[in-house]
DNA sequence: ACTGAAAGCTGTCGCGT
DNA sequence: ACGCGACAGCTTTCAGT
């Protein structure tokens, strides 16, 4: 799955890491080739799934979700259906925003964005702990976004 | 920080959030606006704080990052200035995609991205426990994204 | 493979409603 | 506040080096 890139793509693909609606021209003068080719090998990348998407980042607190949980999640037992009717689940609550399988006990980790504490209580409680295999959920409020970097650490070029 | 938010504009938030270089003639037959209007609560939406940036969303795996690890990190005490030598620490660490201050004992849960297990070896041995004040750290690897929405839960419009 | 120019669209700005 | 229209700028494609 890693894909073959040289340096202008690392150096396209950290320059629309950081700027997503930068126009064809002025990431070619950022990179040093022509926008003609810089369109081109964004088309390759996207094709190539390196690129999976293209996105507005907004804020949270701005639209209303003033509180960001971290949903630690251990089921019952490991049999497959149970885990996929699991992951079912988790794609259809629009709250909860990424599910993590970690090492360790075979917990998840759920990120779980919603108004307020009320609206958690309700989640956790409501949606998330009657779903069929859930054992046991743990949970830690964001206090603070100490740090938002959004982007991956790319490799020079 | 909450703003005021219209159907017109929580439609829009929507539509960015899952296409990001969506053109504004497109966004307009979408949430049923004219393309010159969607412009200008664009621009009112970034103004206002609402969208933070556009940026390409990339594969990890795709661009040679193939680990993903999430880092609990304890401090010793919690004085404001050591508090803040870590921020500006994390802050300098490229590696460090995010952080995050938690309830409980006030422990911080990083995401780091790196090319291999070697490489987080590395980084968590020689680069984040020496930093002055860590007390602790305790690592989970992400086997497996289960989900991964990038959008937030907005409001129906 | 990359560059450069031409054609078609898009974003932008002002005006009218 | 919103929509419409003109101009400038951008994307895209095609031919050339």
């Amino acid at each position: 799955m890693p894909v073959a890139l040289d340096g202008f793509d690392l150096r396209l693909l950290a320059a629309v890491q950081a700027d997503g609606r930068a126009s064809h021209v002025a990431l070619a003068e950022r990179v040093g080739l022509s926008a003609s080719q810089c369109a081109r090998r964004l088309a390759r990348l996207e094709q190539a799934g390196v690129i999976r998407g293209w996105q507005a980042v907004l804020d949270e607190k701005a639209v209303g979700l003033g509180v960001t949980a971290l949903v630690f999640v251990r089921l019952e037992r490991h049999d497959e259906g149970r885990a996929a009717a699991f992951h079912r689940a988790l794609a259809a609550m629009p709250e909860v925003t990424e599910a993590l399988l970690l090492t360790g006990d075979a917990d998840y980790l759920l990120r779980v964005v919603v108004p307020d504490l009320e609206a958690f209580a309700a989640f956790a409680l409501r949606r998330l702990m009657p779903l069929p295999g859930v054992a046991s959920i743990r949970s830690s409020i964001v206090l603070e976004t100490v740090k938002r970097a959004g982007s991956l650490p790319l490799p020079r070029g």
